[in-house]
DNA sequence: GTAGACCTTGACGTTGACGTGAAGGCCAGA
DNA sequence: TCTGGCCTTCACGTCAACGTCAAGGTCTAC
């Protein structure tokens, strides 16, 4: 199948599917007009490049998924470095969970305390500047770099 | 004071302040040679932006707060604006949470699977595509836009 | 034979929060 | 006076994952 039609049915664009070729992540045979030319493996790939991404993946952490599959194993994570992507993704997501839900806990507190300022005696005891407070009372920032954008799909998805 | 005391005291840089300024956040007298002067309450005033942006904030979302400063109250958050503002962030925080404590299990659940085919008998059932499967399985990507990037304060804190 | 739908490569634009120079002014100390 | 350290304003670079436009080749249908 062409470009078009493998951009189709994994639901994202040709644009897409030419910038995973440039990284490498994706290749394909030409026809005789220069037309790349696509097969169902190569779908599968795209999915699960797709998949990836959607949960928060980048890129670069597809590869070993996306090499798993080429060296012909059923499951992009049948292989050991796959495996270690997921695994630190699982950490990565473990940290950026506990740190959302401090930030969580004192947003809650913050909210807390403006609403029984306004409602009861206008003197509440709080901090001089409350968000400083909340930031510094979190453990301090553990590399949790947390990121999920939902991407390209939330788009196409509406 | 000057712009570099200020960058010092409030863990950045002045390039950060000169953006903040850009972005109309920040103000400044100029001294008699064209040097920005701060005081105090500029200090508070960025400890009160870089605390934000520290929990997930971003530049425009501290606005309100730093309004609410200017406009003579005690704390960034004393003002409605402030208070929607928190609430919204509320909110989108608990998407990001159950996002990614759905994102959690479903890779736990494949790191099972993983294993326990490579201790076992090799042939356990699995979908032909597991992250494709995870995925999927997943309620549709609810606007979750999560983000939380720890941003510039993790290199000024190692 | 020509319109229209596809494909090609190349290259610049987008978003946020700054980093990183360049080119020059101001000021204190030796 | 001169070195060094601060400051000033441009203005381009960064990173990811593409979007978008341009100029042109190819193929099918009417």
């Amino acid at each position: 199948m062409r470009i078009g039609e493998l951009a189709e049915r994994a639901g994202t664009s040709t644009r897409t599917l030419r910038y995973y070729e440039e990284r490498g992540l994706l290749s394909a045979r030409r026809n005789s007009s220069g037309y790349r030319d696509y097969d169902e493996d190569d779908a599968r790939l795209v999915r699960e490049i797709r998949a990836l991404l959607g949960i928060g993946f980048d890129l670069e952490e597809t590869r070993p998924f996306v090499e798993c599959l080429r060296a012909g194993h059923d499951a992009g994570d049948e292989c050991p470095a796959s495996v270690a992507v997921y695994r630190r993704k699982l950490a990565e997501l473990d940290a950026c969970i506990d740190r959302m839900q401090g930030i969580r806990a004192h947003l809650v507190a913050q909210l807390d305390q403006t609403e029984r300022a306004h409602a009861g005696g206008e003197r509440v005891d709080r901090p001089a500047t409350p968000a400083a407070a909340a930031a510094a009372a979190l453990p301090d920032p553990p590399e949790a770099r947390c990121a999920l954008t939902a991407g390209p799909l939330a788009k196409e998805s509406r």
